[in-house]
DNA sequence: CTTGTCTATGCAACGAGTTGCATAGCAGGA
DNA sequence: TCCTGCTATGCAACTCGTTGCATAGACAAG
């Protein structure tokens, strides 16, 4: 599990609230783990029980008052203790995978327009990656040693998202030669 | 949810007991789909009670019993139903790049022989990947549309796991960096 | 003779993640 | 004026996924 530890890495590197929280899982840290904002509340509950964070009340005007998090020693210790511990490589989930094969036994062709949505969404995904790039890592800048591991966890993002939008086209251009070259398989 | 019509996917390819199942989601349908055979089981039974599939009970000698499941019409309707219907790309877990930014507030250096670790899982997903295309997909064979299909799936695998190779080598990299440069971050 | 592995099925408990809903003030546009 | 959207927090119910355990015969290695 590593949601509340991704949560530490997110509080470490900027304090907030839940509601922060929730908007940068849906941004940077997002880009690798993805949460609700049910889920992080759930979880910053758990964590303050645990004594892993403390909270400041935070009055606002114009806005609701908001909870501050930040991360306390047991938190800090906590994120050193799973650091050093090892995880098992994550195994990929991919539910187009799974109609691609399942296309076999139906129409092919009708899978085009759900790929092309998907490769839409990849796209934009790695255009708003590679925005970021240029705002936060421009060219030949002195970068301390937290910002160099957010970038090359950002060109992971990119990396993958590139190498995804060449899959897809390849899948694009099976399931047109599939469905020209088969044109019973209505 | 997509366990259940990756079931169905695999049940028509092949009708098979819960147990083979379970060993093909350790292979060929687990490269994008991955389950436990508990998982399995209870999923075939909750799918057999709502008659998407049927099951034969087949005598063995030396070795258990055991059900093998078949698609029944309803789940055929099922499948085809969800192919027509879109689902959202899913996005990335990866923990080690949880870890990676973590590194930050801990030892980069720390992190090597983790990344390494899951380097080499990698390479060898990539080398069994590639033994599986040379044996089911060999040069310029005359392929039916599943096996096309399979094939793009397949070519999916492959290039995911060449990118991570050559992204966890960027990973490398960068930590060897910033533990040479800057080895006062113990 | 014991230990371990393979085939084969499954339950129970727990933790993780999703979906739906609720509250509540403020700002801006139709 | 009403409706939408943003900030901000959270509960409840449900499904999905993991972990641990149990059974049981066959076979091979030590």
């Amino acid at each position: 599990m590593a949601l509340e530890h991704a949560i530490l890495v997110s509080l470490l590197e900027q304090p907030g609230s839940g509601y922060e929280l929730a908007r940068r899982f849906d941004r940077s840290i997002g880009y690798f783990w993805t949460a609700s904002h049910q889920q992080i509340y759930r979880v910053l509950g758990r964590m303050e029980r645990d004594g892993w964070i403390e909270v400041r009340e935070v009055r606002q005007d114009g806005r609701p008052d908001k909870k501050v998090y930040s991360v306390a020693a047991p938190g800090r210790s906590a994120l050193s203790a799973w650091l050093a511990e090892p995880v098992e490589p994550e195994s990929v989930r991919h539910s187009l995978a799974v109609k691609i094969r399942g296309a076999a036994f139906g129409d092919p062709a009708g899978l085009i327009a759900e790929t092309e949505r998907h490769r839409a969404v990849h796209a934009e995904r790695l255009a708003h990656y590679l925005a970021g790039e240029r705002r936060d890592f421009p060219d030949s800048a002195l970068l301390d040693a937290g910002q160099e591991l957010q970038h090359v966890v950002l060109r992971g993002g990119i990396a993958y998202e590139r190498m995804t939008l060449a899959w897809l086209d390849d899948v694009l251009a099976t399931l047109r030669r599939l469905g020209g070259a088969d044109p019973d398989t209505h």
